[in-house]
DNA sequence: TGCATGTTTAACAACGGTGTTAAACATAAG
DNA sequence: CTTATGTTTAACACCGTTGTTAAACATGCA
């Protein structure tokens, strides 16, 4: 029984790297069971179709980058302090995920049915965000720190920054070395980028 | 003859649509003819292969996303306003073909392949943006009109404010309603943070 | 020992998409 | 009128993918 579990759980490792690769419609079952190194009818008897196979996946996804816009809000300190925390944080997170936002936006569009599942879970993450983030800009405006601001624009702007340093990566990725710059080195010097174009526009 | 190019045209509009929307993989050719309102055996009589079609489909594309670069480079005039302008441009544009930038992007990490025949002519003109803001950038500067900037980063923080305010635009669309605003209010809006974003981190 | 469960093998059905072909038809141009 | 070209119709071959099934095998557990 324990072994039953790691195969089920080598099969959703496998289906995570295609998928997230390859989106939904371009994977293919066969290769996810090759990757997984086992039967592709092994596959079909845990999983039965290659839809619930997804949805697994998929769902733990929606949660992981929904989740990682909590990351914005970090921990309790000066204003400033704490958005360029958010941003660093953030920005760490989709470093280690690239392909996230791509695969999720790309899914949403391709089967806007699926919004209708994730959206009871994503919705309150972003309110709870939002509602911080009011919190703090109103606080900071009264003080005289920052000026006004949306907290929807807010986090729009820490969002873009971030998502599509990693999104334009395999396009990019060749052409910035023209420029004589490692991309390591690039991504390093975008990182700090972000924070500062952000706080630039939040000083008074 | 004339009938001919015109039928082309047809097929290749159709083309445009379907691909744009569900991309290469996706897409069938069944559906794009039955678009075009032609039997599918025309198609193959113009184009051949699918991939024939797509191929004269997606260099237009790029071409016009890569020019789109171009508007960020605007009319000769104060380098603030310059660079206000042409954030507007480019969004406008962006708003104007919301769906090409996924499509692009999603295109070239399914085929990393097909990144070597648009190389060519993406990098001379981003060389060229480039060297445009180079200058204005150093003269501004030394003018003490603004803050130093790599005009690649500047090239960056226009594109991702820009572009993702598209991208998520089917994902959020809905939930942004929650919060009682209509999503055109909100791009209006978006379009003025995007250039107040950006010139905040110009400015001295 | 024998049973239950996980796993493989191999073959198969069903389906859909790409691309081809041949025959018929329409129509404009010579 | 005749010919060339664009177009339709309908049928087809080919292939890859999903999902199923039956039989055999391995293994641990009763």
């Amino acid at each position: 029984m324990k072994e039953e579990q790691k195969t089920e759980q080598v099969i959703l490792d496998a289906a995570e790297i295609e998928f997230l690769d390859k989106g939904f419609g371009l994977t293919k079952t066969t290769e996810i069971a090759a990757r997984a190194g086992v039967n592709h009818a092994l596959l079909h008897y845990y999983f039965r179709t290659k839809e619930n196979l997804f949805e697994k996946v998929f769902e733990k996804k929606v949660h992981e980058l929904s989740d990682s816009l909590l990351t914005i809000i970090g921990k309790d300190c000066p204003f400033l302090d704490r958005v360029k925390g958010g941003i660093e944080a953030h920005f760490d997170f989709i470093a280690s995920n690239p392909k996230l936002p791509h695969f999720i936006f790309n899914e949403l569009i391709q089967n806007p049915r699926r919004l209708d599942k994730c959206k009871p879970f994503i919705a309150p993450v972003i309110a709870a965000v939002y509602k911080t983030m009011q919190d703090g800009i109103t606080k900071a405006v009264s003080e005289g720190k920052i000026r006004d601001i949306d907290p929807m624009h807010l986090m729009y702007d820490i969002v873009s920054m971030n998502v599509v340093v990693f999104m334009m990566q395999p396009v990019i990725g060749e052409v910035i070395e023209l420029e004589g710059k490692e991309y390591g080195e690039f991504l390093k010097q975008r990182k700090v980028e972000n924070v500062e174009t952000i706080l630039s526009r939040l000083r008074v």
